[in-house]
RNA sequence: GUCCUCAUCGUCUAGGGGCCUAGGACACUGGCCUUUCACGCCGGCAACCGGGGUUCGAAUCCCCGUGAGGACGCCA
């Protein structure tokens, strides 16, 4: 069987739907996470261009699962990679079917394992692969001694690279493990990379790597090749740290004979710091984010525009405008710091195109969770629809409208003492407090507006020489506890004559008034 | 150690020989507005890693340093 013939058969009869004819100038990129962790916020951009890419120039967006290592591969952080792509609206053309998560398909590596093997033996029947019976013991006291001389070059010497015939089925015969290893073949390779120039890398740099372990179990630059050829896929837009795995790649392309993707490398993101970004630099999953209030409108347009850029000017922009827009000339080669702020910043924007009705809608888990409102009601949300439209702007995260929510809704535990001090520690306030609370009284609750309630204070202070500024910040303080709220009438307003004159009456008494 | 990549305000970036006394955004900051906070408006601070070339002219091209990152596995 001719390997053409071979490279069909399994393409038809394994991925149902692509078959075999390579049509020319069809883009297909591929996002090849493993299931090894959640989702970070690395991988997305990694997804995000792969798929501004594809969207562009009306291709296709591919999901494969690199799960080949069964040990840290798990159900679960499958589960939260596909999540994460679907909240971010990063749809995949092809991929797993994840409505049916168990039923794994061709997109994941470990239902190919065959293919792999096939594809290996293939290289070694036309010698361009060969088996390698090196124990391990070998192998690394020959790393050992390359480092002690301070070799230019570390690696595989090539020691099995010429077995005679018989010595290999002698060995075969006595079982003995081995490995499969391509030839390098010699001289330098280089390809052009779509995000920076040509890239060469010298010959000495390569020894005859393996690509099958001595499990038959085949390592991450052999299945990588074989799935992007046999999947077609056009263009492999990667992070950057897989440019010193390209030219291996080559390598393999060259010795099946098969047309070489282009490549383009993404610079890598940092954290705050300047160092890669882990953990330690607080969220860096996607769905974590997703919890703390982002939304996925922003994570998008922040991400984009940490590596690319359009023009020196605008720096918003929809899914669809960056689709209409992105290009890969304009990514950027240097690796980036990500910043919470900037990204705040962006949610700020697309949570303000929000309408009040869709803010509640996002906000009502949190609300819920920090149990702000005890009681879910017609009446509470009317409320909280009104307070998010007068908190505007000061809602820059979903939890946020949490804070300004929790006194309309809660009396408050404490005064800030600071703020005590400061505004109610006067006798005169005091008692201005009291005639105030006396004129709010007497108002009929559905007149209990704010325009009418800031008549009403202001003209009682000012008749009685006070600073108005200072009494206001004195209501705010006995009805929230705190010196920060939306505007203090509006906020009146919403919690309700009753609340209103029954918190500032008891507050008074407590002081000694009434 | 070898190889690869990168290098403009604190951060993200514009810039591809003269338009640059380097532009925008975030952050910071002064002022105005204002019942607090936030928003908004006006203003400010702040950068071409160093050294050599090429050129009439260099942030932009070349070389050498330096720095940062990445890769050198029977991990992915």
């Amino acid at each position: 069987m001719q390997r053409s013939q071979t490279g069909q058969s399994i393409m038809t009869s394994v991925i149902p739907g692509i078959g075999g004819c390579k049509s020319m100038g069809e883009v297909r990129v591929r996002f090849a996470p493993s299931p090894t962790g959640k989702l970070h916020i690395g991988g997305v951009r990694t997804a995000l261009f792969n798929f501004l890419f594809a969207k562009k120039n009306s291709g296709k967006f591919i999901l494969r699962i690199e799960d080949t290592d069964f040990e840290r591969s798990k159900d679960e952080f499958l589960e939260d990679i596909c999540n994460s792509l679907q909240w971010l609206k990063l749809n995949w053309d092809e991929g797993p079917d994840n409505r049916n998560p168990e039923n794994k398909n061709e997109y994941f590596q470990s239902q190919r394992m065959e293919i792999y093997k096939e594809h290996a033996f293939k290289l070694l029947e036309t010698g361009m692969a060969y088996r390698c019976f090196c124990s391990r013991e070998r192998l690394d006291n020959l790393r050992e001694k390359q480092k002690i001389e301070k070799s230019d070059f570390i690696g595989y010497d090539g020691h099995c690279r010429s077995l005679s015939m018989e010595e290999i089925e002698k060995n075969l015969e006595m079982k003995l493990p081995y490995t499969v290893r391509v030839k390098v073949p010699e001289g330098e390779i280089s390809f052009d990379d779509m995000v920076r120039e040509k890239i060469t890398f010298p010959a000495l740099n390569f020894d005859d790597f393996i690509i099958l372990r001595s499990d038959l179990f085949p390592t991450y630059n052999f299945t990588v090749v074989v799935d992007d050829h046999l999947m077609n896929i056009s263009h492999v837009i990667r992070g950057e740290d897989h440019i010193s795995n390209t030219p291996k790649q080559i390598i393999l392309y060259n010795a099946f004979k098969w047309e070489i993707p282009k490549f383009g490398h993404l610079p890598l993101i940092f954290g705050e710091d300047g160092k890669l970004l882990s953990k330690r630099h607080g969220a860096v999953s996607v769905l974590e984010f997703k919890e703390q209030g982002y939304l996925p409108e922003a994570i998008i347009n922040f991400l984009a525009l940490l590596g690319w850029s359009f023009d020196s000017e605008r720096e918003v922009f929809s899914m669809e405008e960056l689709i209409e827009l992105f290009s890969v000339e304009k990514i950027s080669k240097k690796a980036a710091r990500f910043s919470y702020e900037k990204l705040l910043w962006y949610n700020t924007i697309y949570l303000n195109e929000k309408s009040p009705v869709e803010k509640l809608h996002l906000i009502k888990p949190y609300l819920l969770k920090e149990a702000a409102i005890k009681d879910w009601t017609g009446e509470s949300e009317a409320k909280l629809l009104k307070l998010i439209e007068v908190c505007g702007d000061r809602i820059k995260k979903l939890p946020d409208l949490v804070f300004y929510a929790k006194p309309v809704f809660n009396e408050p535990e404490s005064i800030d003492e600071k703020g005590e001090k400061k505004f109610l520690s006067s006798e005169e306030n005091l008692r201005t407090l009291f005639t105030i609370n006396s004129e709010l009284n007497k108002i009929n609750r559905t007149d209990f507006v704010s325009g009418r309630l800031e008549g009403i204070v202001r003209s009682i202070t000012e008749r009685e020489g006070l600073n108005p500024n200072k009494i206001f910040q004195a209501i705010r303080l006995i009805l929230t506890g705190g010196l920060l709220s939306a505007g203090l009438f509006e906020t009146m307003e919403i919690m309700g004559k009753e609340t209103v004159v029954y918190r500032i009456e008891k507050y008074l008494k407590g002081k000694g008034i009434y």
